[in-house]
DNA sequence: GAGGTTTGTTGCCTGTGACAACATAATAGG
DNA sequence: CCTATTATGTTGTCACAGGCAACAAACCTC
C-alpha cells in the first residue's frame, strides 16, 4: 500500500472492464434521476456514441431496469425513443421517529407507491422498532406485483449512523446507543439494509428530486420535532466525513451562551432555535407542523414576533458559518425554519449577509424543500437504488414473494 | 441538458480514449506524490496488468515525466525497477503576503530546490505584487538546468480565490479586490498562472506531503499574521464550493459577542483567537513566528496563561463545530495555534470533546503540521502539477529558456 | 548449482466503443 | 402528395487498450 490511510481506491487504474460497467452506471443513474430520458439526450449528455447508447441501453432493458417506449414527436427528425426507469423495480424506506415507524415503497422510476405508518406510543426500543419495520416491510412485500423486484432496504434514522456497516451510533430523541440497526433488519427481512442519518437522505433527495434538483453544492437543514439535523452536498457528493458522521449542523455552535442542546452542547443552533419555544409562545402542544407554520405567518403577538426574529437572527449565524464553509449554491430549509424564512425572508437574508463573507454570499439561495412528507421515504430507497445503480449487471434483486428468496 | 445548473460532468461516459488517459494520470499522480514507487507497487495498487503498467509507464518516460532505476535487492524475487518522478520538471510557486513576495522552484518530484524572497516595505498594490512575481520567476527561470521543463505558476493568496480564472476577490490584508492576478502574471510570464487560497493549498500540501499524509479526511487550521485561514479535504478531494470559496474556517462565528474580525464579522474564530493579543501580553513587537512560539510555551505571567487559556478554550469551539459538520480524521494545526496546542494539548483535547459529539469526536487526532516553511511552495506547486497529472500527455511545458517559447 | 519466487517482456487475443453507411421516421415546403 | 431535410436507430467493421500466458531475467535459499 502506497498509503497508511487507505486512499488510492479513487485514483486506482481503470481495465478494460470496468469501463462497460461505468458506462451501464451512469446511463442508468441519469435514467433514474431523471425517470425519463430519451436516448438521443443520454448520447449528448454522456459523450458516448448512438451505437454504444443503443448497445447499453437493451442490456440494461434486458436486466430488467429499463423500458423504452416511442415518444409522440415533438421537433424534425426521426423521434428518439424514451427510456425510462422500470417500476416493477422498487426499494422500501424505512424511517424510524420518536413517534412512529414508517415504511414505504418506492419505484426506480421514483413513485412512492404505498406507504405504512405504525404510531408507537412513547420511544420504541430499537428491537421493538426493527420488528415493527419487518412486520410493515413483509405486510407491503406480499402486496406487490407479480414481477416486482427489491433492490433492497433504506432506512434513515435520526441520529449518527456509521455508514458502512449500519450501526447506529447515537440516536438522542429515540435514546438508542450502538445498535446494529442494519443488520437486526436485514436478518428479519431476508433483504439488503442500508442505513443512514435522516437530514443527510433528505438532503440527497431533495438534490435529485427536489428543490435543489441539479445543483452540485447544497446545503440541507430540516428542523423537526427532535431539533435540526443537516445535510451537505459538495461538487455533487454527499458530504460523509470519515465515518459517515458528517454534516451535523444543527449542533454547530453559534453563540456562547449556555443553553444546551438534546446533545448536551452548548451555544448551538438546535439550542437557541427550539420548536417547543414556539409552540409554547403560541400555546399550541402536540401541534402538527402545517398548524405550527399558520401560526408563524399569521401571528401579531409582539412576544411571538420577538421569538421569531430572534430564531431568525440565530438561523442567519448558522447559515452565514455554512455559507462560509462551503460556499453553496443553494440553501434548502425544511420543517418550521422554512416557516421562518416564508414569514421574513428579508431578515434572514440581510442576516445572511452580515454573517458571510461576501465573496460566498452573493449567489446563494435560500428555498424551502419540495418534497413535503415523502422526503424521507424517497432519501432512505435512494441508499438501496444507489447501490444498484453503481451496480447494474452484478447488484441482486430480490423477488416480491418471499418463498422463492434462497441466497 | 438534463439538469440546469450543469451537473454531469461526473457521470459522463466514458469512451475508449479516456481509459488510457485516466490510467496514465492515476499511474503520474502516484508518482508525484510518492516521489518514487516500485513498478510492481504501481501495479498492486492499481490493479492493472504489469504489461500494462510496463507500457503506461514507457510512455510517461517517452514524455519525459518519469525516469526507472534498478533497485537493490530487498527480498526474494527479481528486483522491481523504481520508478521516479523526474526532476527536470518544474513549477514554479508564488506566494503574495503582507510583507513579502516569494518564488519558488519546486520538482515534481516534491523538492524545493530554489526560493526568492522579495521583502515589500508595506503592503504592495497587486500590479506591483504581479511584477515583483514575474521578475522573480524570470531570474529563477534564467538559473534553471538546460532540459528543465516547465508545468506553470501556482500562486498562493491570502484571500477568497475564484478558482476557475484566477480572479481575486478579497484579500482583505492585502487590500486587494476584485484583481484578476492569474491573467497579469500569465500575460507577463508567458506560462499558465493557477491561483488558490493559501490556507486550502497548505490543507493540500499537508495531505500530499505532510503530517496528514495517507489520510483522506483532513481539516486544516493556519493562524498567521493575517488572521486565521482554513482548508479542508473530504473523502481525498478539496473542498472548494460553488466558485471556490469554501473553507473559510477563520469566519465561522462560535460565540455572540460583538468583536470583529478582519473582515468584519462578529464573534468568529479569527476574531476571538489573535496573534496580536499574544504579542500584546508578551510585550513582543513584529516577532517572528518562532519566538512568538518560544514566549507561548514557556510562559508563566498569569496574564498570559489566562489569554492563552481562554484562546484554547475558543479554538476547541471552533474544533468542536468543524468535527461535527466534517467528521474529519485528522486536524493539522499550523502558525501560533500549533503553539496553543502544545502548550496544553489535554485542554484543547477537552475542549473538543465537549464541543462536538461523541461519535464523531472519537477518533480524531490532532496534529501540527509538518511541511514548515515550505508549505505554500509546496501547496502552490501542487496545481499547475495537478493540471499535469491530470492530463499527461495532452498538457504543454515550457522550457526553461524563453527565447524558445512560442505558442 | 538447483529450485523456488518475483518481476519484466513479448506476442496474441478479446471486448468495447467509434465510425460510416444505411434505414427509418418525423417536419417543411412546394 | 411528393421530395428535401433533419434527426435518430441499426448494422457491420475496425482500432485499440488491456488481459493473459509463456518465457526470460534477477533475486533468495538450500
Amino acid at each position: 500500500m502506497l498509503n497508511p490511510a487507505g486512499q488510492g481506491a479513487k485514483t486506482l487504474g481503470q481495465n478494460r472492464d470496468d469501463v462497460r460497467q461505468h458506462n451501464l452506471s451512469a446511463l442508468l443513474r441519469m435514467i433514474h434521476q431523471s425517470g425519463t430520458v430519451s436516448r438521443s439526450q443520454l448520447a449528448t449528455s454522456s459523450g458516448l456514441n448512438r451505437s454504444t447508447i443503443s448497445d447499453l441501453v437493451s442490456e440494461l432493458g434486458d436486466l430488467g431496469l429499463v423500458y423504452e417506449t416511442e415518444a409522440s414527436a415533438t421537433g424534425v427528425g426521426r423521434p428518439s425513443l424514451q427510456v425510462s426507469a422500470s417500476d416493477h423495480v422498487v426499494a422500501f424506506a424505512v424511517n424510524t421517529d420518536v413517534d412512529a415507524v414508517t415504511v414505504g415503497v418506492v419505484t426506480l422510476s421514483g413513485d412512492v407507491i404505498a406507504k405504512k405508518r405504525y404510531p408507537t406510543a412513547n420511544q420504541p426500543t430499537a428491537e421493538k422498532a426493527a420488528s415493527i419495520a419487518a412486520k410493515l416491510i413483509s405486510e407491503l412485500r406480499a402486496d406487490l406485483k407479480t414481477g416486482t423486484r427489491i433492490a433492497g432496504v433504506g432506512v434513515a434514522v435520526p441520529g449518527q449512523v456509521r455508514v458502512v456497516d449500519g450501526v447506529i451510533r447515537l440516536a438522542p430523541h429515540l435514546d438508542w446507543v450502538e445498535i446494529p440497526f442494519g443488520p437486526m433488519l436485514s436478518q428479519q427481512t431476508g433483504l439488503p439494509v442500508f442505513v443512514d442519518n435522516d437530514a443527510s437522505l433528505g438532503c440527497v433527495a431533495e438534490r435529485i428530486y427536489g428543490n435543489a434538483k441539479g445543483f452540485t453544492d447544497v446545503v440541507f437543514l430540516f428542523a423537526g420535532s427532535g431539533g435540526i439535523g443537516g445535510g451537505v452536498v459538495v461538487e455533487g457528493v454527499q458530504l460523509r466525513g470519515a465515518a459517515g458522521y458528517a454534516g451535523e449542523l444543527g449542533h454547530v455552535r453559534i453563540s456562547g451562551t449556555a443553553v444546551k442542546d438534546y446533545s448536551g452542547l452548548e451555544g448551538t443552533l438546535e439550542s437557541l432555535v427550539r420548536r417547543d419555544d414556539l409552540l409554547d409562545v403560541f400555546k399550541l402542544y402536540a401541534a402538527t407542523d402545517d398548524e405550527l407554520l399558520v401560526e408563524i405567518s399569521r401571528t401579531q403577538s409582539v412576544k411571538a414576533v420577538k421569538l421569531i426574529e430572534s430564531q431568525i437572527d440565530n438561523l442567519a449565524a448558522a447559515l452565514g458559518n455554512f455559507v462560509n464553509i462551503f460556499n453553496p449554491q443553494v440553501i434548502i430549509l425544511g420543517g418550521f425554519i422554512a416557516g421562518l424564512f416564508a414569514r421574513d425572508n428579508e431578515r434572514l437574508l440581510n442576516g445572511l449577509r452580515t454573517n458571510s463573507l461576501a465573496a460566498a454570499n452573493e449567489r446563494v439561495i435560500i428555498r424551502e424543500g419540495g418534497l413535503g412528507s415523502n422526503l424521507l421515504m424517497i432519501g432512505a430507497a435512494l441508499l438501496p437504488f444507489n447501490e444498484l445503480t453503481a451496480n447494474p449487471s452484478t447488484t441482486r434483486l430480490y423477488p416480491a414473494k418471499e418463498k422463492a428468496a434462497k441466497s
